[in-house]
DNA sequence: CTTATCTCGTATATTCCCGTACGAGATAGG
DNA sequence: CCTATCTCGTACGGGAATATACGAGATAAG
């Protein structure tokens, strides 16, 4: 997969990582990042960037795979077995700056990319969480009264509101973790009892 | 407030109106709505907008206004006495489309108003939230371990996330508001106790 | 009815961003 | 050292959106 073209010059190579991660930190701030403004971040001139990637709709659809195979890397990296609510903390102990970069990442790309591709890219990550999210339905650990998509994407918009807030340093990176840890966890559980209502 | 000029024909308040009102309607789905757009909604001509909002930030302003305005008046319609829990399923239940809407007009605000001049408008609006969860919190009701301010911005991106999945179809208007319920809830529900860990 | 106000079209200026063309200079790689 | 590749500046054209200028016609309000 790295080797589709085997001629580039090393220095295209890192020219090519310094755009690519340029757009990922702009564009998951701002979806409307100007070239002009990504080719500066990443150091390099305007022209080169068109050099290597023809169209705007191609530099976002490079940033949105490179965050979307590091998830993959990362998902793939942490061991999604055994009692379900540990696994999640696991996950997202591990991760959730890159699910919500994904998630930022994903808005940017809306009607830039067209739909059937931004799924066909998107695929397997959502599943696999959906898959764990399942898995602790049937344990017994997580609800079951509201429908598992809407689960999935509660999680996503925690951990996107998270990412903003962090940013803004309303909250420290220390207690981050144990924040959307603490608040992912009370959306997924199973009601124990409802002394109320 | 309604009275800064006395000299106005009842035809161009009629004017205002419609514009304000395909704003709030086109802005909080896509912030980068063309005021062309905006007043081809209204259905009236795009000089006639001109006529009463000089620039574009005014027209994003006077959406926000009038959206943080309505926001204000039905909250302050609620009671919010009583069960902590109750009074927010009652506060959700009138106004999480309302709410909603806010959220993402702000996010249309966000870089065309200062930021300051947007801390003034949303001002009130979000304490009284934080104020209903700081009662629920003496009453034993709500969880202490998160930031007030948190678990305040944690309403919010759900009720975003909800409002976006119920205009993609996604969620059906009937399910919504008991979806948005049990959501809430469980992020701001005091543990009863911890079976595990 | 008369006037001040409002509506709204056309035309134009401005700004911003994307994308292309051309070409000179730097550098990696053999 | 030599060449293919890469970098990157300047310049230009196109398109979209904001905002202004001018002016003719409609209408509310006294």
């Amino acid at each position: 997969m790295t080797s589709t073209r085997p001629r580039r010059r090393a220095d295209a190579e890192r020219s090519i990582a310094r755009i690519t991660a340029a757009a990922r930190d702009l564009l998951s701030r701002d979806p409307d990042a100007t070239i002009d403004a990504i080719a500066e971040a990443a150091g390099v001139g305007r022209m080169t960037l068109y050099g290597h990637f023809k169209t705007r709709a191609d530099l976002v659809e490079a940033a949105l795979v490179a965050v979307l195979e590091a998830g993959e890397a990362t998902l793939a990296a942490v061991d999604l077995g055994g009692d379900a609510r540990e696994a999640l903390s696991r996950l997202l102990a591990s991760s959730w700056e890159l699910v919500a970069e994904s998630a930022a990442l994903l808005a940017s790309a809306q009607g830039v990319l067209p739909a059937g591709r931004i799924r066909e890219l998107h695929g397997g990550a959502g599943d696999r969480v959906a898959d764990l999210v399942r898995r602790g339905r049937d344990q017994g650990a997580f609800r079951t009264d509201l429908p598992v998509e809407w689960l999935v994407n509660v999680v996503q918009y925690v951990l996107h509101g998270a990412a903003e807030e962090h940013r803004a340093g309303r909250i420290a990176t220390a207690d981050a973790a144990r924040i959307v840890d603490a608040t992912v966890q009370s959306v997924l559980a199973a009601p124990s009892h409802n002394p109320h209502t």
